[in-house]
DNA sequence: AGGTATTGTATCACAATGATACAATATTCA
DNA sequence: TGAATATTGTATCATTGTGATACAATACCT
């Protein structure tokens, strides 16, 4: 199928949604020392968001944020939670996607159901890096990571929505360590030194952490195994490495 | 407008709402030492329910609880939380709301848009018991205060929402008591005792607590007023009155 | 006027945390 | 080859926060 009727298979299938429902994935990932969202590009449009679903009749909003997720990873049993409902009604959500429809050369009628408004559930994601291999779909010119930290302005309200799911990741990992450590496990390999750890939470945290006292603090959640030495060729002392312990 | 013109305009009111979204109020308050919910009981149907509505074309999801809150009390200007949204499929909210029109003698056709699946955002509110007067609309019989640790089972997933509610004010109290403190202040009077507040924690955290570190710590959070002595006939010590601070 | 139940505060032990010190060590480089 | 280097693992000290207990103060009752 080409892209042209791809799109216009979708722009009919009104009855296959919840109509004014719409869900937003903040996807995560670690590389680099920097924590990357996954943002795509809409073709002939210049500013990036997040990737977004709607709804299906049959469909729970959890299942439906997992067959996002699916549709734009490949990743399936991801750990997806929803952080926040956006519902302002200045939203705009319907400027945007006529946007980037009529990008695409289509004229849409003024109350086609892409260009209504919408009521957006944002879910976020820890997934690990290497594991995605970003592809685009039809209606987008690209989709990659970005660093949060320096990532462009985005469409519509998409980057207060990246803010608050920082917020939730921040709030989860101050106040449940624990918690965090476990399902941060996709954003680390497999084995990973505690400065590894420790620079993932100062990214997240956006601050400076103390080294020793950060280490004993991760010991004592008692979530971490310590693996093996590290004898790779850095002119230190090797560190441990560590893995997260299976559950419980 | 008798109360069946009521009904039925309200039935042909489709395009004042946005579609599939709707959204339900967990409204705390307290009294007799004892956290209370209201809740509604619908016309000829024998469970209690959450209040609800939906959210107008032209207003925010955030407006819509406020609105629905107003209705249902009277009350403006209280603080409102978004908490979760209720997106499983087997909601089965259209049975329900099939179920409390056909009681009122009403048959609805089989695509009627009351009678919909809907995605539900859950909000919570912290009244003053005294400021409110329960006065049932036309679909209900009677709105009253229940005792949230006795309550009788609810409809549909209301029981659950009520217990999310909890769980999110529980968490808030856990940590981050001063802001909790300050939001919680229409749940008691003007002035209070520090046994009260101890109560009214108490019973949201269903545990006990040491009185005389509660009060350490209420004290060391900055957010009460100490203002006079009792002396209501109480025989024992008179104890000290306080107040929340004005914000910041 | 003494008894009673409750209240306000002090204190002790212990756990958690911030900060600093220092020895151990894998590699590099003189 | 062996000292230099940067980092790592652990110990320790001071401070703060918390659970638990003790006790004096006091408003009202009888």
């Amino acid at each position: 199928m080409t892209p042209y009727t791809q799109l216009e298979t979708f722009l009919n299938q009104e009855n296959e949604w919840l109509p004014s429902l719409s869900l937003d994935c903040v996807i995560f990932g670690f590389h680099d020392h920097e924590l990357k969202v996954l943002l795509l590009k809409y073709r002939n449009v210049d500013a990036l968001a997040l990737p977004g679903g709607f709804v299906h009749k049959e469909e729970s909003i959890d299942e439906a944020a997992g067959r996002v997720l699916r549709e734009r990873t490949g990743l399936t049993d991801i750990y997806l939670e929803q952080f926040y409902v956006f519902g302002q009604k200045e939203r705009q959500n319907h400027l945007f996607n006529k946007t980037i429809i009529e990008a695409q050369g289509f004229q849409l009628p003024a109350d086609h159901w892409f260009i209504r408004r919408y009521v957006s559930v944002g879910y976020y994601a820890l997934v690990d890096f290497l594991d995605v291999i970003p592809s685009p779909d039809y209606l987008s010119d690209s989709i990659d990571w970005y660093d949060v930290q320096t990532m462009p302005p985005l469409l519509l309200d998409h980057g207060q929505i990246v803010r608050k799911a920082l917020d939730t990741l921040r709030t989860l990992l101050e106040h449940n360590p624990a918690g965090f450590g476990r399902r941060a496990a996709p954003l680390l390999p497999d084995t990973f030194t505690m400065a590894d750890l420790q620079r993932l939470y100062e990214t997240i945290l956006d601050q400076k952490l103390l080294r020793t006292n950060f280490q004993r603090k991760m010991l004592s959640l008692k979530v971490l195994e310590r693996v093996d030495k590290k004898r790779t060729g850095k002119a230190h002392k090797a560190p441990y490495l560590y893995r997260f312990k299976p559950w419980q």
